[in-house]
DNA sequence: CTGAAAGCGCTTACAG
DNA sequence: CTGAAAGCGCTTACAG
């Protein structure tokens, strides 16, 4: 039933040589004749012998093997982050495996950082919401030594974080709705469990901005967003919210979790017959590839995701060679870019 | 620099006892005495003993560990997919595991294989395009013993294959537009690598469909998809390819290969000031969350993702118990949601 | 340049 | 009920 593989050791025998020449062969030892390793190389060839990495990694108790643990991997957000990720883990011999986790709750993260550990992975990056495990976890996983959390900075000193400047975010998102004349501007959120850290974040931007612009905060223009459904994608959530809204507040700007729901939010407000942005200006976050697309297309703000995956890993490879290193924080910096969704001429960029 | 986990020898050592005896008490073995067992469970809690699977699989040449190959996993498609071969490895006690692959080169696939298959998982399922590969990499990596193809049914014979019924997905596809009244009936297909085989399927369907109602099939109403990126939404491809067509040829019925490219379509007809569905109408493929939520609404070809994510696995471990099976093809039925991009008054939804 | 031998941390067949 | 010992397939330090 099982599948049996070809060993050194029948390479060794068919050859009349001991596994330590094929092992040398193999490895491109210069300690070995010319004859004796193109001889093993062909046969190894020959044979499509393939490497047992569980018996390597078990004596040199090391894998090469980092993860990614995440909820909602279809999130196209994913994409390029998941593209720097591969690249720069195989920049320094690593292999990256993907776990996609069903929810975020403490037990399915458990289990899933117990089972890679199982497999004596060198460390992983996690996008789950690692705040809700307790220390107890942070010990036994060593999360310290061998973990970066991914896309919040909330709370720091425990361990390694990278995220986009989520503050920042929240900031620019609004202080451009306010430079365009807006007064009232609401912030729509959701209630995702995924969402929360980063969403406070966020928010404490759109705070901050407000205050600096000396605009009062108005506890009925934060908007949490419905729940319909269990799916990643909660644009219709964000659409029955904002239709809503709409009966019952007056605004005329709107800073939106991330550019999904803003689809949901821009349905609403053109369905009740709404200009954009003349009525209502709208403001994503992510910069996904559809929101150039959409009509109007989508202000949103903007980072590096391919740069945020690949300086993901370095992170975490520096971390799984120095496990003594001080926690660190690590910003990406975020931009806006303007679309029709917030000025109707011509779409002039700017970072 | 590396991390030391205990061992059942330290744990063994502790108690004074073998490891044996802790191998039985962690396992749950009958052959132990209650104390013992209490003894060794509680201490095994309190140092967060984490198990070697590598030694674990080393010793019992076998991983438990399935793996799943796909290209463009941020494609939304795939969130119900990977829930239902997460829920399914759960079920029959294997870890399911992710990559992701940046291309779809035979180069690449190899690689990737080759690297799972070093890690000695127990099978795998390739949604990228496994027929880049040959007859000595079938034999190589021993797909016809370990691997479930997914996505396509072109060709079989060779190994496990499951898939969404593209023929039949095309054929109603086109087949509704018929029954609308449609008679100039143009497919955009892409010409991503990924999609070439199912795109093959769902072209034969639409063929087959013409053909069933005495409509002649002309060449210029296949639509090639211009490539706009090497990203994974050709939205903005599809957008300008029918922005294009709109002025050398007539339809009034358009089949795309998928929704995000019917998304890009839609736009380019809207701007061109046709309405839809009275001018033209439109059917995609995949039914994505997204398609109910732009307007008009898309009428789409739909399957159950979940149930296909399951089957998948399903299948794939049947294969691993038995590798002596034939190769077997299973197609998962598809249906159409009728919505306002064919149908103008309320969505009656039939299958 | 080549190889014998130990050892990584489990699991298992077997003896007591 | 308990444990000694072999073995999974590599890698490595060391001897020749």
């Amino acid at each position: 039933m099982r599948k049996k593989y070809i060993t050194l050791k029948d390479i060794a025998n068919m050859l009349g040589v001991s596994t330590t020449t094929i092992h040398k062969a193999l490895k491109g030892h210069p300690d070995i004749s010319p004859e004796t390793r193109d001889k093993v190389l062909k046969l190894v060839e020959e044979l499509g012998y393939i490497k047992n990495d569980t018996a390597s990694n078990l004596r040199r108790s090391q894998s090469n093997t980092i993860a990614f643990i995440v909820t909602g991997i279809s999130n196209p957000f994913y994409e390029l982050v998941i593209k720097g990720m591969t690249h720069a883990a195989e920049k320094y011999g690593y292999v990256l495996l993907i776990t996609n986790l069903i929810n975020n709750s403490a037990k399915t993260i458990r289990h899933n950082i117990e089972n890679l550990l199982r497999k004596r992975i060198d460390g992983f990056i996690i996008a789950a919401n690692i705040l809700n495990l307790d220390d107890s976890d942070y010990k036994k996983f060593r999360i310290r030594e061998s973990c970066v959390a991914f896309g919040t900075v909330f709370p720091s000193g425990k361990f390694d974080i990278i995220s986009p400047d989520n503050f920042k975010g929240g900031y620019i998102a609004t202080k451009h709705l306010i430079e365009i004349g807006r007064k009232k501007i609401a912030m729509l959120h959701s209630t995702n469990f995924e969402s929360e850290k980063k969403l406070k974040e966020r928010f404490q931007g759109y705070i901050k901005a407000l205050k600096d612009h000396s605009i009062e905060f108005h506890e009925e223009l934060l908007f949490v967003q419905k729940l319909s459904s269990e799916k990643a994608y909660d644009t219709q959530g964000a659409y029955l919210t904002i239709k809503e809204k709409l009966e019952e507040v007056e605004f005329d700007g709107l800073f939106c979790y991330n550019d999904e729901i803003a689809y949901g939010a821009i349905e609403a407000i053109k369905e009740k017959g709404l200009k954009i942005p003349k009525d209502i200006a709208v403001v994503g976050y992510d910069d996904l590839e559809f929101s150039h697309m959409i009509s109007p297309s989508l202000t949103s703000i903007t980072f590096d995701k391919y740069k945020l995956g690949y300086k993901t890993v370095e992170m975490l490879i520096e971390r799984i060679k120095n496990p003594e290193l001080e926690p660190r924080t690590e910003l990406i910096d975020v931009g806006i870019v303007v679309r029709k969704s917030t000025v109707s001429e011509e779409g002039k960029n700017e970072f």
